[in-house]
DNA sequence: TATTTTAGCTAAATCGTTTTAGTTACCAAA
DNA sequence: TTTGGTAACTAAAACGATTTAGCTAAAATA
């Protein structure tokens, strides 16, 4: 079952398929070709059931209208609407997205980069891995189109579309502070994560501005955002003796490690926000049907990858655009998981 | 920045392109290439970091390894499972998968296969919307490489990996009908989708078999699954009037309308299972950390989606193969939603 | 010595487009 | 009669791989 090509096309009709490549390009009028012949290509075409060869155009032109886009796990619902969103958008440009999944790891990203390039993809969106700046340079190094979502290389001048990490931070911990809480605990993972990082530090300088104490013992930062036995191990270090809890509020970076959290604290038999107060970063289906519904910071998926579409597009489009780096705003939204 | 191809690592150690093909494609020894001479070859490669052309290979050889995999919607937890399954086993093969989301809309989702086809994708996998049944008939009729999930049409005979959704439901009825509910709702969407017009009719012949009435006033088959309005109307007449409550319990056929149901219901001050209890399709995080845990119907998505590239890729590799249909097992999780 | 075999390599076609640089035929103007 | 212009179209190269068919020189065999 061949599909049918240009070449049928012209020959059924006895033109050459040059003139068939211009007419159904609409570049009829341009060459001049009559509009008779114009109409009959047009008609044999959809007759044929006519479908261009993307891979035969992309050789030749070397532009294949696709994207590449690496995230840490495409079953992460907030990886999931960041790729909706950018699919979405993508295709209104008539542009395909190869999805790729690395689990944060570098080796993977590697290798998908590798793939993606063989696949001759016109711009790449990434959610790097920690250790994976290399692989960012080489790319940036070449002018090749990028744009980096939810974590960046302060010493790499690239493309970026994200939320500012620290002062999100800031403000969900005073919120715990405003309730009273006084000993706040921090959740986090990868440490060397810039946005992770700057998480972190938003909490701590909260905690400073309010004069209360920062106790390294109430921040964990974990090395993997799926094992469940660290987060467990930390949360039992924080609540496992009744009488000498060791916090009364917990600052969750992810949403993963709120969830996680939360069924365990639950299973342990402590109230939110009675015993224990909980904010968390993301907002998922979960936090809103909660024992108790979680107060978050919300990022504005949408929008992120809405704008890293258009940024890397732009870039596709001049290759000498200089890089952005857009900051958009977070929504903090408050529900009963903090008490009042 | 040009990419080197085969003809730059020919040109430079002054051998044919043939010859590199050769190499690179690990028949040097087929073809009696000198041995000194692959080495030369392999280095040179590594050295000028040389990464094929899939665009051109794809070209010649009709071969992409690429697969084209259509959901609803990848933010939804539920696909995003799948797709990572799917991504994940596509990869250990080789192969790429090009993301779209329908909406369940088929107009969409001929626009996709469409744009798969000039992608030249070497394979399908669907989860096809309502009302594209001759989309799909005319992949199965040109013998394309093809495995429907989650749904299929029963009038034409293609792959598929799915659940025994009739059986599901009738297990999931039965259970709220042993802890002695009476009037057992039923809510669910997309009338003439066969998983889900299946699970109906389990629900129904649950409450046959147990001599309990069907009494169509607590069937709720909603049109579209994002449309909270919709959903909330439908709870109203079942729950409005205090002393009037209709149903005791529901039966929600997936997990998106579970998760807004359940929201809504608490909303109501409605308490689970106390004044209804609840059975869910599907398992999200939701179900694991809400108010009361949803007992669920899970379905086995990790198999699902590994089973479909494998049958896929076999058909890929087989083109005589005939079709198979495969259902695999779920597991019935009892949580707390429906008391005791 | 003549013929066949073998090792080691290459030329060229091909996939389906796009695009440059023409060509042809006709008519108008000089 | 020559020149120039224009409308309408085409040949052929190019993109970067794969693959078939075949070439050359040396070694083995008759």
């Amino acid at each position: 079952m061949k599909r049918t090509s240009l070449n049928d096309i012209a020959t059924k009709l006895g033109v050459s398929k040059t003139l068939v490549s211009f007419v159904l390009n609409g570049k009829g009028k341009e060459f001049r070709i009559n509009e008779d012949i114009c109409k009959k290509v047009q008609d044999t075409a959809k007759e044929m059931n006519y479908q261009p060869n993307r891979l035969a155009q992309g050789l030749r032109t070397g532009k294949t209208n696709t994207i590449g886009l690496i995230i840490a796990d495409i079953a992460n619902p907030f990886f999931g609407f960041l790729g909706r969103e950018i699919e979405q958008e993508a295709a209104k440009s008539g542009y395909r997205v190869i999805f790729c999944s690395s689990d944060e790891n570098p080796e993977k990203s590697k290798q998908q980069i590798a793939m993606l390039q063989q696949s001759q993809v016109d711009g790449y969106i990434i959610s790097p891995p920690m250790y994976s700046s290399d692989q960012v340079q080489a790319l940036v190094k070449n002018n090749i189109p990028l744009v980096l979502i939810d974590r960046f290389f302060p010493e790499i001048d690239s493309n970026y579309v994200g939320i500012n990490n620290f002062e999100a931070a800031y403000k969900a911990t005073s919120h715990l502070i405003r309730l009273g809480r006084k000993r706040i605990a921090c959740i986090s993972v990868n440490k060397d994560m810039i946005n992770m990082r700057e998480r972190t530090e938003g909490y701590k300088q909260a905690l400073i501005d309010a004069d209360l104490p920062v106790d390294e013992n109430l921040v964990k930062i974990l090395t993997f955002s799926h094992d469940n036995k660290e987060l467990v191990k930390a949360l039992k270090d924080l609540f496992g003796k009744k009488e000498n809890r060791k916090a009364d509020a917990i600052l969750f970076s992810t949403s993963k490690l709120g969830i996680m959290g939360i069924e365990f604290i639950s299973s342990l038999g402590l109230k939110i926000p009675d015993d224990i107060a909980v904010v968390s970063f993301d907002d998922p289906d979960a936090y809103k049907i909660c024992v108790s519904p979680v107060t978050v910071v919300n990022q504005p998926l949408k929008e992120i990858g809405k704008t890293a579409v258009q940024v890397l597009l732009n870039k596709i489009k001049h290759p000498d655009a200089k890089s952005q780096q857009i900051i958009l705003k977070t929504e903090f939204i408050i529900r009963k998981s903090c008490g009042s």
